[in-house]
DNA sequence: CGGTACAA
DNA sequence: TTGTACCGG
């Protein structure tokens, strides 16, 4: 789930006008988690092809990249997590069996036709397996955005693409991407601008919203560096946090005591021995630096080939996302050439 | 999630 | 213009 830095955070509210003629450096799976959990029927279940294979989030990557890119001008790199990093492997425990117990109350609720329930637990229970996930690679690439592979999490490769100038802005619903020193990141970047809250079987409305690494540190008075170790407090993907400290508590003691080093004994003793593993993480990642980013036209025949004839798309609803895709590239094109001449 | 159609 | 209902694979 990532680290939990809303109480630090005043996003700034940018509509999707501003993201106009962005490059987005897009956390791939984290955006296919949210299709899986609300590309759904009313029962709650997972679109699927005819060979029962899950397309949900097929449906939901063409409609939204599609349209940002037609209408908004946007572009798309697509970052894909790697290998997990061996500190994280807890964290990927405990998100399993909370997936395992939430599919068994799925089928439990739905046997006694209790459907909106049963719906709120269908998507707590969404899982990425591998085959999402090369599904995933193949409809981007065909789409003609590139795909990105990181050593181990996609939003330190994604964060380092924005530090390369590669793209404007990450684009996750996390925020880690600003622990491994983004400057900037994109969330709730949705058309239709609605969060799906299970807990209270409602939707909320949002509108895509900006955070800058350097408002952000600039306005607590802090460096990076002491940013990474008040989510080492709180806790991250690869630690436990300390008991009783949340993201204002852990503002005000590094704030005052400078570095976890610094914090008195009483607090440090409740420290992972590993932290300055974990700092190391994010301060300083493996990463790809042999990344490609081509820019291609749709491939029409590959995109007819794999959602019509493979995945029994509609080829009527195809043929409108692939001019969509056409037009937007056509678009920047001529926009470069412009800019080159 | 996102698209569409139709109501008030 | 906003709400609501239904569909997509």
């Amino acid at each position: 789930m990532g680290v939990n830095l809303t109480p630090l955070v005043k996003p700034k509210k940018i509509g999707l006008q501003g993201v106009r003629g962005r490059v987005l450096a897009v956390d791939a799976l984290n955006s296919v988690y949210q299709f899986l959990a609300l590309v759904r029927d009313e029962r709650g279940m997972l679109f699927t092809n005819s060979r029962g294979e899950v397309t949900s989030h097929l449906i939901g990557l063409l409609s939204r990249y599609s349209r940002l890119a037609y209408e908004y001008d946007a572009s798309f790199i697509f970052v894909f997590d790697g290998s997990p990093h061996p500190l994280k492997a807890r964290e990927l425990e405990k998100r399993k069996k909370q997936r395992e117990k939430a599919k068994q109350e799925y089928a439990e609720l739905l046997s006694k036709g209790d459907l909106r329930k049963a719906f709120s637990k269908a998507v707590v229970s969404a899982e990425v397996d591998d085959r999402i996930v090369e599904s995933t690679k193949r409809l981007v690439r065909l789409m003609g955005f590139p795909v990105v592979d990181a050593v181990h999490d996609a939003e330190a490769q994604a964060a380092y693409l924005v530090k390369r100038g590669e793209a404007w802005a990450v684009s996750s619903m996390d925020w880690d991407s600003l622990l491994y020193g983004s400057p900037r990141l994109v969330r709730y970047l949705t058309l239709t601008g609605f969060e799906w809250l299970p807990s209270k079987q409602k939707a909320r409305k949002l509108i895509p919203e900006l955070v800058t690494l350097e408002e952000l540190l600039s306005g607590h008075g802090i460096t990076l560096r002491q940013l990474v170790d008040i989510a080492i407090l709180v806790g991250t993907d690869y630690n436990e946090g300390v008991k009783g400290v949340g993201p204002l508590r852990a503002l005000k003691m590094i704030k005052r005591y400078g570095s976890l080093e610094n914090l008195p004994v009483s607090v440090r003793r409740h420290l992972p021995e590993n932290y300055e593993a974990v700092r190391q993480i994010f301060l300083n990642p493996p990463l790809n630096e042999k990344y490609s980013l081509s820019f291609s036209p749709p491939d029409k025949e590959g995109l007819m080939k794999f959602l019509v004839d493979e995945n029994d798309f509609s080829p009527k609803r195809v043929e409108v996302y692939l001019r969509r895709l056409e037009a937007a590239y056509e678009r920047r094109k001529g926009g470069l050439t412009r800019f080159l001449a």
